[in-house]
DNA sequence: AATGAATGAGCATTCATTCAT
DNA sequence: CATGAATGAATGCTCATTCAT
């Protein structure tokens, strides 16, 4: 059973004794170090043995680390989590904004499927562990990335709002966002080919912004 | 952390016995009450606790049953999800099945929007549960019911081919049924208005089915 | 150093998660056994290794239970010591409440003798132990036996005021029992000789009482 | 719980290399700083989280030295509790000599209130600092300070014993000290009104001396 | 069949102390 | 001498599951 263990209960209301964020700043080369190898290992632990094999001791025996040194630089188990989403959404949100930025002259369609293709791409980069983080990130009340994410393909949209059969909004852009998610991660879970779907993904996207209703 | 305690025994005592199905067909009246209860009371603590306060001793606590006779229906907790879930989807099967049936002789959309609705109903009656329910669904690897209600609206599709500009195959039963399930659960979700919510469906589903590419 | 592990923090505002009341009440007679052998392994180990070695699985072990039912019947561990002093107040109560009531007609100084003698027999049984629990006593804040037992005194005052130099009051009931208390302790610290340590504690009482200033 | 984390060492590895007392007598001017920052920051700490919030690296960064620097004084952490005890006891004791020899040609009672004063006096200081103190000077077997102060009770009382109605002896100084800590202890405890409570110390300080039984 | 007492592996987290830099 | 990164034993507590009654 999915459990909560982390005696900072999320959603019975006990309050948080720390902030699940940073707990210190590493200041020597040294600390960085074991930052980074806690976080790699949490990813390779949460890809191989998806959250039931993710516990701090485990995360600190990948790591090479002490379980003391992990709880000097995060101090519970779902800052872990939540800085592995933090720098997962720092890439879509990167690759994203490459995208759209890279060639503004084009015309919408292709600039939309350099969008999904940035999409698909940052998913495939570790599927499994990406899956974990996508919905760990609802049960932590992350949902600043989206946000982000939202701005820049109403951006997109509204730079285009001429093309299109839809008139651009928050809502629209979120849309876009959710049914592009929705099929990255069927294509994760079903495993169908990457190309194939990034294809039916376009195909949605345009339907609903070019179907004239 | 979500965790999952469940022991798969490892060797060393107290292996599992039994697949994670139901154990016994209850035949006596006395018996389906105790599955009810237990059941019902499953729900209700994944509806106000969460998957962190699901756990069978509270399930059995909150039921009015012994935690004996929980194991004596169910062979671990997992399988009182799956039975959840099981008849979730059988409402869900039910629901969109009785939403294609009703009006054969009327055009595509508001068949379409009948589905949608059906499927928006379902998911609404006990939100929080059934967003539990999603989650574990594939995390417990269950993905047979898709496979019923994708037939169902395949054949939906069929039998109206002439009016969409695309040719119905699974692939787009799935899609429209991913694309449906992710706005009904963003509904959910943000707690955006249901009606509102169907509309912007029905928009996504119409563009994808009707627009030429 | 001292140091309070367990969770559910005292003195520092974080909220107790339990009552650290008794969980659960025993109803068949294993039941009742297991608490008792529990309660008599942490009242040895108070004994022997004091707070330092009063852990739960220590006492779990001592007490040839499993940690888990340990659990079972006390939510945490301060509902150990509670427990313990609980019944410690218990039978200092039952002994002095004997003191009084014996000989109703013997005038004032045979009966205070009896109290103290009372007093220090309860805290001679099991010293080391009733050193531990009083020191506990008040960091957990309990001070409810103490009004029992200073009314029982008031009470012995009130009947023979007459005999006395002082208005017997809540006040000076007070005194009486801080005064007898701290004797008793120093008794039991420093090892001196009961009988003596009780003489001494009758001279300070009645130098209090008989004194006229 | 109150629990001694200290570990003194078992074999295993990082053995107790020091007896728990200074480390090194600090010569130089920012030794005693650093050390009085430790001594002040402890204190601090003692009184607003009490013994659960006291833990070297706390200390450490309350103090603004780092924990290397905090061993380099302190062998443990028991030592650093040693010294505010030794303090705290140095300050009593200088408190105590002050009343006696402040006026000695007065009468006895005077004197003795004088007395009682200082103890009040010194204790309300920094009451929840002492109480803690108290409690631990007992857990860290330390009474070197209380013969000074019975010795100069003793002569104090020695040097009045014709207006006694007792022979001044060791254990009736020893008596008048516990007497007098116990209602300083209780005073502090229920924050009863320090005049008060040196008025009633000072009643049954008298009642124990001149009371002729 | 029902009960509920018992089990114990497992996990999050703390903190005294060391030692390389 | 100072720093602070690292260590890891220890501990409170949970919960899935079993089994004697």
């Amino acid at each position: 059973m999915l459990r909560n263990k982390t005696r900072i209960r999320d959603g019975r209301g006990r309050p948080r004794k720390h902030s699940a964020t940073a707990r210190k700043v590493p200041i020597q080369a040294r600390s960085q170090e074991t930052v980074n190898s806690i976080l790699e290992a949490s990813a390779r632990i949460l890809e191989t043995d998806g959250l039931p094999g993710f516990n701090t001791n485990a995360v600190a025996r990948r790591a090479g680390v002490s379980i003391g040194s992990l709880y000097q630089y995060f101090p519970n188990k779902d800052a872990i989590l939540l800085e592995l989403i933090r720098s997962f959404e720092e890439a879509l949100d990167t690759a994203v904004e490459q995208a759209i930025e890279s060639d503004k002259e084009e015309r919408f369609t292709p600039r939309l499927r350099k969008v999904v293709r940035a999409l698909f791409a940052v998913h495939h980069r570790r599927p499994a562990l990406h899956r974990v983080l996508e919905i760990e990130e609802e049960r932590l009340g992350n949902h600043a990335g989206d946000s982000t994410l939202s701005d820049m393909v109403l951006q997109l949209l509204q730079e285009h709002s001429a093309e299109l059969m839809i008139h651009p909004s928050q809502i629209v852009a979120q849309d876009i966002i959710i049914i592009s998610k929705a099929l990255v991660d069927a294509s994760l879970l079903s495993g169908a080919a990457r190309n194939d779907m990034e294809k039916r993904t376009m195909r949605a996207l345009c339907g609903y912004l070019f179907y004239a209703d």
